[in-house]
DNA sequence: CTAATTCGTCATCATCATGGTTACGGATTG
DNA sequence: CAATCCGTAACCATGATGATGACGAATTAG
């Protein structure tokens, strides 16, 4: 669905921009990081695991260690952050309707595929911003400044 | 987020497909649309109120009541099922960063600026498609018939 | 009028995803 | 050896999501 109550894709974003810029290439501590953040030190280094593996960053451990961007902030796309986070988990929210129910099995059909379509349409979006741009505030606005939509209540 | 453990969207498409096809005008109770859908009578009236308020469906209690469409199958885009349903929430999940911080400023600014792109992205292809759509199988699919991508366990 | 049906809604509960917290082992530095 | 910091597991707190049960109001059948 519509998530999302979850903050790992804000929270890896952050660190990637923290550590390219406000760090002269020292290695920065999850302990550091959490502060800036607001989530606490586990939670960081369990969001960057995924990125060191994917090469993005590197982390080692003892007295002066931390972790530090292990490419450059131009050459990380926000989608590849994504990807690597939330994988092939769903945008759109699925059901499981009643096997037996020839309407049920078509629209179940319908929205993966269309689940497949959004995903590859979100990507799209976040292939155009890098970690570089969001330092440097260059992150596209959205054509419709604010949706003017009638509200609908909570 | 990314989420999505939310089937309000698919459970509300699923109804309006099923209006829209296997019945000849007649009501349909929640009952029935609760067994095709695989959830509750009750949280199927849930997702319909606001369906109703937007004029998409009526509904009439009593012996021969039950739920019926308001409009042409072939007028309801999903992006505005979407909107009935989701409303404004965001689709990325945003994190609390220490507003003393700077780079943690920008990152939420950016971060918020770029959920409205993405929502604008993924309404529009929810426009491209109608509940008749869903109903024919006349549904788009995605070009990248399925992501290849070296997976990352869960 | 009375009974049956069906919506509208509230209150409560179970489950699950998300993070927070604590703890401890291993690696690195001084 | 002591201090620092990552890696990871275990456990807990919170919140979102639906399920369930209940009851009143509206509508129709008889």
């Amino acid at each position: 669905m519509a998530r999302s109550t979850n903050t790992r894709f804000a929270v890896a974003v952050h660190v990637l921009t923290y550590l390219a810029g406000s760090t002269g290439g020292r290695p920065v501590s999850s302990d550091e990081l959490s502060e800036s953040t607001n989530v606490n030190p586990v939670h960081v280094r369990r969001v960057l695991g995924p990125l060191r593996e994917a090469g993005l960053v590197r982390s080692r451990p003892g007295v002066h260690g931390g972790w530090e961007l292990a490419v450059e902030a131009g050459a990380v796309t926000l989608a590849r952050i994504w990807r690597l986070l939330q994988g092939d988990d769903p945008m759109l929210g699925l059901h499981g309707p009643d096997p037996a129910c020839a309407v049920g099995r078509r629209v179940h059909e319908s929205l993966t595929a269309l689940d497949r379509v959004v995903a590859d349409a979100v990507a799209t979006e976040l292939e155009k911003v890098t970690v570089h741009d969001v330092l440097t505030g260059g992150v596209p606005t959205p054509r419709r400044p604010t949706r003017p939509s009638g509200g609908r209540a909570r």
